[in-house]
DNA sequence: TGTACATCAGTGAACGCGCGTTCACTGATGTAC
DNA sequence: TGTACATCAGTGAACGCGCGTTCACTGATGTAC
């Protein structure tokens, strides 16, 4: 071989690590194949001796993103007390930092509505990372019931989610900030926007 | 003139009808002047004497859209009284009806993203939408000071939106019904995630 | 250890294709007389 | 009312361009002897 044992693999990861952040950048289809290898200094012909097609790429690129979304979660949640974990995920999924590095965040808001549009060999890839970002937003939710904190992790990753997503949607304007700390309040505290007396009304109606 | 005087304005208006369904299906570039045209019934070459250029016309489409969101929403809270009226359009919004039919759906989780990403011009024009709809729901929740009900209606929504995504991600599989109805749980009862006995717990604490 | 050969990651030209856009033209209708 | 002309929405061929993909080739290195 031209190259070390491990070279190819090396290159390989580089063209996925940077593609998944153009993607996540510039869309699914906002990127051709050329300039994704040009990220990683190489030319577009040497492309096909790692992948098989563009969209190949995609379903990696897009695989390597979320595990680093996860990774990340997993790193921040154990660095506070259990019953703190999701509002830490919350608070720097919902920053301004996030809504405006969309190249290095979460690839749901970025990418999802593109994704579902794809082949069903790409949905189902990202289907089953979803499930599992579910997963790992279940555990970071201690004193429930598996069931109630499976549903309390879903509501909370759609609000962190759609919370971004209209964020961006109105640019860097006071609008998107005012969008992102209500989304923010929302999620922190388990989604309750009533207030502190029409909570205390229902309660003593149940 | 060839035609009758009105005759331009309703083939530009079927253009824009007909484009807003397949843009939100096929997402913002997932189809082309011709095949749109097509759709309309005509050719490509009269595309130019209707729009400058395809962006012109996704504008168009998108705001058209939008509009007939908040049409339809106005249309279903007119039929119930006020206090049942966001939960009205949270039960429609979160339906599998709407998420197995983009094209004829909400703009914000279908094109969302890729709009966001689009020239200064298609932003902002979505921007504003976004706040007139934000406005709409708003109205839709009585019984709460106009600072606090906005509040809501911007949660509320970044559910919605969230949630959507989450769920066309999921295709139409079981975690697709669960997100689906687990959302709606929480935009319905206001968010509040908690179990019976814990909101009851907070509330004697305040 | 030194030499000849085989390998294959990476190069860059070329391909076919579909896209957004342009343009000369058409022909049914409105308008002027 | 009838006729000649002007208008312009719509047609379809053609454009330049960038895309994903293919392919013959390169040359540094691993391997066999």
């Amino acid at each position: 071989m031209r190259y070390s044992r491990e070279h190819k693999q090396e290159t390989h990861d580089r063209i996925v690590k940077k593609a998944s952040v153009r993607l996540r950048e510039k869309g699914a289809h906002g990127i051709g194949v050329a300039d994704l290898m040009k990220e990683a200094g190489l030319t577009h012909g040497g492309f096909y001796a790692h992948f098989d097609s563009r969209e190949a790429l995609v379903i990696e690129a897009f695989d390597y993103a979320m595990n680093r979304s996860m990774e990340h979660w997993r790193k921040q949640s154990d660095q506070v007390a259990p019953e703190k974990q999701l509002s830490q995920i919350v608070e720097t999924y919902l920053s301004t930092v996030h809504r405006d590095n969309p190249g290095h965040g979460c690839s749901i808001p970025a990418l999802g509505a593109e994704i579902a549009r794809e082949s069903p060999k790409t949905r189902k890839a990202f289907a089953g990372k979803l499930d599992e970002m579910i997963e790992m937003m279940t555990d970071f939710i201690p004193n429930l019931p598996r069931k109630a904190a499976r549903k309390q992790a879903i509501a909370t990753l759609a609000t962190m989610a759609g919370t971004m997503l209209l964020a961006r949607i109105a640019g860097s304007s006071e609008l998107s900030d005012e969008v992102l700390k209500t989304g923010k309040d929302s999620a922190l505290d388990g989604g309750r926007r009533e207030p502190k007396a029409a909570v205390a009304k229902k309660a003593k109606q149940s």
